[in-house]
DNA sequence: CGAGTTATTGTCTCACCATCGAAAACCTCC
DNA sequence: GGAGGTTTTCGATGGTGAGACAATAACTCG
């Protein structure tokens, strides 16, 4: 695999630079927003770009992450943080050998972080020009949110901490980017033990209409409800209980 | 949030080094192995690790991964590739801040690569004493591989080109480490079209018996099964013909 | 109290998968 | 050549979970 560019031939032993990107999404007026950054110098100075930062010598991936996440978004408001993927094609910035390990961050609609200058959020389904790789990261991520949607929890970092049905269905909808049964959704939520609810009510809206009881996530950590049913055995009839055993993530 | 700022000042810049772990199965006498190396020297001499290597600075760590894996399994008998996540703990390996990224790989049951001396497969349910992180590694690269069983056609890495259904259900139950119907298996694939017959019959058996038909997986390629079905709106009926358009993978 | 509005629950149906058993196709041995 | 054994494949049956839709519950307002 030769290569040319004349930066990448000088004969230092460390030559590969490790960068964190952070894909933060939340659910605001009503749709799936990611956060940006407008790049101000060059190269591709205009562009939007993901929060980056550097790894620090002394600290993980995970923790440079949320040190860099820290000056965007409040880390408290970080209900959810997972590993992407690590991005390393040899031209992926221009000039500099530089690898890039990308996070998925997500907030809950609850809060509102005030973002500094130069960063804003932008919608996850129609992107404005993004600077290097950074559109198919936030492709990616936007993939994984919605895939884990639909077999995890991992509703909990983007829902309040207690909501009616009717708002859990917007926001799954803003989330998914297309409609959603909100009979089933109840169903499904409350058969898998994903939702409990709390007993309190929602004062009725202005317009009158019964009152819609308030529910909340049983778990703020990630779950897998049971895997994809094929080729396993069936499972035993008791459904109550214990947590099933071999319910760690695949990612 | 600059990303040339040296942030954490304990000397170089460049402190981070970055290397690749290859997680390559096989499924040898009827069991899923992994290949592992002994390491002669110190830090944790003679226990066993990962194929494991730098990453060039003009090469991506797929190309690394590559690269390193063809001095141990030839190249061309990995018939699957992909990434795993990147294990960052500050002090995973002693001495030297090394950040890996971990590949899986899959070697079909028809290929037997010569392996050099110091290596050699061991169980992937029953490791020997790991060095490192490592055991945590194949962990993580177990799960993947045995959910993916359930939900894509990756079993296309491991089976034989051409290969019967008793014989593909033998490949399914040393790899998932359970019993699987052979009924179902076999109905399964075929209804989701990741199998095809061939036309071709194996030689009956020396007992006797039915000879057996043959089957291919229809792609080589990895392909996701329709994702969960939870919250999607119903498929409308026509199962034939073409592939589903949404079908990306999602790791 | 009835009309309007919203939330929740019941029921129907369909897709999918696991289990079982029968049939098909081959062998060997008598 | 037929009986019996072996292996593969196909069909029938039942259960489970989910989507669609209708019915019911609970409230406000006039």
């Amino acid at each position: 695999m030769p290569d040319t560019t004349p930066e990448l031939r000088s004969g230092q032993r460390h030559d590969i630079s490790h960068e964190v990107l952070g894909v933060v999404f939340q659910v605001r007026d009503g749709a799936l927003q990611v956060l940006l950054w407008r790049r101000a110098q060059a190269p591709e100075a205009g562009c939007w770009s993901l929060p980056v930062g550097p790894v620090g010598v002394a600290e993980s991936l995970e923790a440079a992450v949320s040190r860099h996440l820290a000056t965007k978004v409040d880390v408290r408001d970080l209900a959810h943080l997972e590993q992407l993927g690590t991005w390393s094609e040899v031209h992926r910035v221009p000039s500099r050998r530089l690898v890039a390990t990308a996070y998925l961050g997500l907030v809950p609609t609850t809060s509102d972080p005030d973002t500094p200058r130069d960063t804003d959020w932008h919608l996850a389904d129609s992107l404005p020009a993004t600077a290097f790789d950074h559109g198919a990261v936030v492709t990616h991520a936007l993939a994984r949110l919605r895939a884990k949607l639909s077999y995890t929890n991992i509703g909990f970092a983007l829902a309040p901490e207690e909501f009616t049905m009717a708002a859990l269905n917007r926001l799954y909808c803003a989330a998914l980017g297309r409609p959603v049964s909100v009979t089933n959704l109840q169903r499904v939520l409350l058969r898998r033990g994903v939702l409990e609810a709390t007993g309190r009510l929602a004062a009725p809206g202005t317009a009158g209409g019964r009152p819609a009881a308030r529910y909340r996530f049983r778990h703020h950590e990630l779950e897998v409800t049971d895997a994809f049913p094929v080729l396993r055995p069936r499972r035993t009839s008791s459904r109550g209980a214990e947590d099933p055993p071999g319910a760690e993530s695949v990612d």
